[in-house]
DNA sequence: CCCCAGGGCCATA
DNA sequence: TATGGCCATGGG
């Protein structure tokens, strides 16, 4: 059944070593195995669920689907979906000069050498997963997670381990608040996540719509009229899903706590102070959040 | 027992 | 517009 290899060239400042130490810190994530250097996860294709193999080699990456035979457009979808998901073609040698010349901060452009931020290239999963992390750790909120998408994603099993894949908007649309409580969710959040979930299923929210508004803070806007999205989330999605470079999680817990270690900030800085902080960062804004959140791991 | 976690809504003044 | 209570749960 295993189809011929796909194969990306690595780009320079690439580390698949730091890729697979971020996305395997320590949360045990329901939507993708690691072992033995590769990933493994569910990616939807062409209205397929094709389980790919993503392993990291001198030089490229090599990415094989083990349970569907690929045509050449899934070929071609596979490669734009892995390519986009590990932000492989962007040139973030301009991020690092920017780094080396900050004093408190230079020490990660060599810590973190090649970390790229990963997305969600799914805005539902994205909006889904800020919802379930509001305020709680992130241990419980990958709990959380895992009893969503075991109880309501499609799955694939392949060698004994089975692989899921986010619920669809169009079944958590359809669940009640007392379903989802079920799985410890608070009212509030299953209401969050069935309000997001029904808008998306009917069309009213969804990523295309989104990139047809112009300017991020029209984005920003849009998403923040939605009941469960406030500018956390917003921006969140943003940096995930919309791979929009100038996000800035404002109020983040860990980006506070970061800010607090590496630059002696107070416990709760306002928004005016961070975007002070991140103003020789512009166009980086979203990579300087995600390195601060690599210092917390 | 307390407080806080990769927030956001809602009531009140 | 600003502030405070509330939410579910686990860990320190």
């Amino acid at each position: 059944m295993k189809t011929k290899e796909i194969r990306i060239a690595i780009p320079k400042n690439f580390s698949w070593d730091e890729c697979l130490w971020y996305l395997d810190r320590n949360y045990n994530d329901c939507l993708f195995h690691i072992s033995n250097r590769s990933i493994t996860k569910l990616v939807p294709v062409n209205g397929k669920q094709l389980l790919l193999q993503v392993t990291g080699t001198n030089g490229e990456l090599i990415i094989s689907c083990l349970n569907e035979k690929l045509s050449a457009t899934d070929v071609h979808e596979v490669r734009d979906h892995i390519t986009e998901w590990l932000d492989l073609d962007r040139d973030i040698k301009p991020f690092y000069k920017l780094l080396k010349a900050n004093d408190q901060l230079a020490f990660m452009a060599k810590a973190y050498a090649g970390l790229r931020l990963p997305g969600i290239p799914d805005m539902h999963e994205a909006l889904c997963w800020c919802i379930i992390g509001q305020q709680i750790n992130l241990t419980f909120a990958h709990t959380l997670k895992r009893r969503l998408t075991e109880q309501y994603g499609a799955s694939v099993s392949h060698e004994g381990q089975i692989h899921y894949a986010f619920p669809s908007p169009e079944i958590l649309a359809g669940l009640t608040v007392d379903e989802l409580k079920l799985l410890q969710f608070s009212t509030r959040k299953a209401e969050y996540v069935i309000g997001v979930s029904q808008l998306m299923a009917e069309g009213t929210l969804s990523k295309e719509k989104l990139l047809q508004l112009g300017t991020y803070e029209e984005r920003v806007a849009s998403l923040v009229k939605v009941r469960g999205i406030g500018a956390w989330t917003a921006n969140y999605v943003l940096m995930k899903s919309l791979r929009m470079m100038q996000s800035i999680t404002y109020g983040d817990a860990g980006m506070n706590k970061a800010l607090q270690n590496l630059a002696g900030f107070g416990k709760n800085p306002s928004a005016q102070q961070v975007d002070e902080y991140f103003k020789p960062f512009k166009g980086w804004e979203a990579y300087l959040v995600f390195y601060l959140w690599r210092t917390l791991s």
